[in-house]
DNA sequence: GAAACCTTGACACACCCGTGCTAAGGTTGC
DNA sequence: GCAACCTTAGCACGGGTGTGTCAAGGTTTC
């Protein structure tokens, strides 16, 4: 078994095994296995635990912080989607000039609402 | 005062008029104020309000996600340092060479387990 | 100037997140 | 072949999130 164990990372690592194996759930880092199924660690993981706990630390941020932001990166639609929204682009020129939105807003909005007392 | 109130901005977008008021306090979207503080919400806001519930829905995403992305969007080097944990490069080849970084590691991680027996 | 709405602040509650610990059983290494 | 370690699965629990509701007081509108 080339590598450390998990409480041995754990000891180098300054995690918890717990936390390891909660790190592998979330999917954020996760180690190879020996035959018998033992996860082991090597240098690489090793260096990428020390990195992630600075991350954090430095940041103040989560780990579901960082799978999200690995889920952005994982699927670039999501990316997009998210993007677009966070842009506030002014919106596009469209029924914009229409200078009475704001009266059929208000009209529907009535309309919601006494749809809603009434039932 | 030109604009939904808090109230029709709710009807109308399909928000609680409660969730208008924690959108803003964890800085996603916010109204202007009429003189005496009302929030006065115009078409941006609303249109800004739909997406924003589209982009949760279809996505299976927490308004946290969504601050957390405002979030990378607005500081530039937390983007680069999650970036770069991401980016999972094999490591730069500096002390990579030395071929006992096992014993070396193990070595550690025993003397840190033997001091934390002893205490 | 009164009715209807808004403001902030608070209590409340269900659910998820990070974390520890325990139990029952399989693996490793000497 | 046994001691020491690992595996998964589970209970527990404090803190944050998303949401409702209520109270006390200020604004808007007509």
């Amino acid at each position: 078994m080339q590598g450390l164990t998990i409480q041995e990372a754990a000891a180098t690592t300054g995690w918890s095994a717990r936390m390891l194996r909660y790190l592998e759930r979330v999917g954020l880092l996760e180690a190879n296995r020996s035959p018998g199924g033992y996860r082991v660690y090597g240098a690489a993981e090793l260096q990428r635990l020390r990195t992630l706990r600075e991350l954090l630390g430095q940041h103040e941020l989560g780990l579901s912080d960082v799978a999200f932001a690995k889920r952005l990166r994982d699927t670039p639609e999501l990316a997009d989607a998210v993007a677009a929204w966070l842009d506030a682009r002014p919106h596009r020129p469209q029924t914009v000039a229409s200078p009475d939105w704001l009266r059929f807003e208000q009209d529907k909005c009535r309309r919601l609402l006494a749809d809603a007392a009434a039932a």
